[in-house]
DNA sequence: GATGAATGAGCATTCATTCAT
DNA sequence: GATGAATGAATGCTCATTCAT
């Protein structure tokens, strides 16, 4: 199933990267098939022709990024050297990293889960039921190791990890605004934004983990 | 102005409460001024009659609930008396409390954050403005009293205190649901929420900003 | 019920009359909300804001028109003075009548019959049924009374009084055509063919029920 | 181009049958192309491409299904060693027997001649003009014989012969309602049906024909 | 010859808002 | 002041048809 979803023709995903920067920006409701399709630069049937429904539409978005983040965390599982603290600071990295290369999904995803409105919730709570389980895991081998102190709020710290970096991200306007970095590139502050935060969790995560500053 | 705002009305609570709950549900334009109307058991064109229009609703219960923050935010600069960490945990009670007992304009709130969908977004920079500052003047003056330690990313701290508090909020139902808590009552379960998140919170800054666990 | 579906104002009778003729003209699917409220002179939004949908729209012209019916038969039912014969000569003329002052409803019955389009099936059965059972019971009286002979295969009789009355009724525009009467006007051709098929029914239900020519 | 018109291949007889179930159940503008190309197991396109629009496609059906009824016709003319009234209940017969066969063009049929929703009056018109002639024929022969009696309105004759035959079919299931036959098959209860009505309608035109009972 | 991809036009319905009362 | 009636604009979607291959 997986691989048949991303088998997109370049209309398709003309479509698909439109939808997601308008249902970002406007919301499912805020955003008409009519201005996605303008935007997209297709005809307006199209997206019932392809996607069958605004919902559909939606859905095969959440299913291609979503499908990517799992992925990630598949592949960060696998990796078996690394140090139990590494391992936390590669999983920051990470999913800084995911979020921050798709602000816009990021900002459909905190929608999503703010509100419903038309939107796949099974995949969301997968998704995010998957992150929590990654997270327990990984302290709990360092607590067994010993690398990790024992009184631990996994599950909050899994919301401070994902809090943060969502918040950050859909920010970013703000903190270009209040940093007067209104000057510098988008994409540059995008980058700096991106090494701020993952040090700052990296920092957040280490001192309440362990006995090292 | 800000006077003339609070007397509303018993319908124009009505439709305020409801609204409110129908923006934070489906978006603002997923709500239609319809549903609100029927909802509030009001007449469709009192909306307009009283508010003008459906933005200026809106704006109606952000302004009614930002200067709710702002107030409380005054309220603590003032108290001189707390010890530096004392003051940022107070900071953090209070901001949890707030967002913990308006869930639905928690909803609205990081929606607005995350996009632009008919919000007042002069106002809610400036309440977020008021916010960084208030903070890095608690930390500083902590930092000029020896209290806090020097290397803090206050902006960052921010963030966290703010990501992390919304995102508990707006995934309450997931997290319930991840902690098989579904039989407690919705109450208790947000009184449960609200101090486990207070302490999580408080355990983070004392962490990072002073040297004791 | 049936009081309060009569009073309806000037626009929404001017819906169903222009509805009543152009589903009558096109069927229901060719008959556009927009064609109805185009011609009926309203916008084209009333059209839901009165009845709801255009299913809603059908079902009541067909309350309206087939009450009317209901009424009819009720009342011939009453009349307790007449002679069999007469009493289904009255019959004839009342149900001729009726249809022949509305051929737009006669066709859209006639169209309702032979498929099912968005059509309250329901409500026909019932009005057919009641006419198949007044027909039924008028027969087996005058059979008591002696005044008809006794071999008679209702049902058929009452689809001959029903399928004929129809048929001349829609197919008006084609016997005009075929009788040469293209000159006369379309009121005194539609009294002139009442009265036709009228009297040809009687005498049918004549010769068949009774010795006599 | 009526002997071109028969020679269809399989596809094209799937397209036709299809749509004349689906025409005759929806209507015309009720049964999309879609549909039909869908339950016919062809591709979309191919309507289009084989028949040119979907207006053509039931002039197909049309020319296809009263080709049938004309032969037919025109055989029972040229027999002439039948008495008038054998010639008659010929007819009848015969009549029933074409529709009854072909239940979903009978309600097709009658659906045209009840509105004008792209269909091809001219033939209609055509093959009703036919048969009525050919009534005429038969019962000014039989007056010439002294066979029948004078006074006869044969065209009213006619539309009953037409009118009870259309509707006894179209309204088959709610008759098979009324009657309790429900739990009898389909097929027997046509065969029945065809019978019932056939016989009546001969009664009926010797009785009204003739002097005899 | 046959078809998957594509499209402009049209569909029924709902929208936020206005206005006469 | 308050509201039922009304509306132009926009909604998501389906339509019959065309066209390049």
């Amino acid at each position: 199933m997986e691989e048949a979803i991303m088998d997109y023709n370049q209309k398709q995903l003309q479509i698909l990267d439109t939808a997601e920067r308008l249902f970002a920006m406007h919301g499912f409701h805020g955003a008409s098939v009519r201005d996605i399709a303008q935007e997209a630069d297709v005809n307006i049937a199209m997206i019932s022709y392809y996607f069958g429904s605004k919902e559909r539409l939606i859905e095969a978005i959440f299913l291609k990024r979503v499908m990517d983040v799992k992925n990630g965390l598949d592949e960060l599982v696998k990796n078996k050297d690394l140090a139990p603290l590494e391992k936390i600071n590669k999983l920051i990295e990470l999913f800084v990293a995911k979020i921050s290369d798709r602000p816009y999904f990021c900002r459909i995803m905190v929608r999503a889960q703010a509100t419903q409105e038309g939107v796949p919730t099974e995949l969301i709570h997968e998704v995010k039921k998957q992150m929590y389980d990654l997270v327990k895991k990984l302290i709990t081998e360092g607590q067994k190791k010993g690398a990790f102190l024992g009184d631990i709020d996994t599950m909050m710290m899994v919301n401070t990890l994902v809090g943060t970096s969502n918040h950050v991200i859909i920010s970013q306007n703000f903190l270009k605004k209040v940093w007067n970095q209104e000057a510098i590139s988008e994409e540059k502050f995008r980058q700096q934004l991106k090494e701020r935060v993952s040090n700052h969790l990296k920092k957040l995560f280490k001192v309440v983990l362990t006995d090292e500053r």
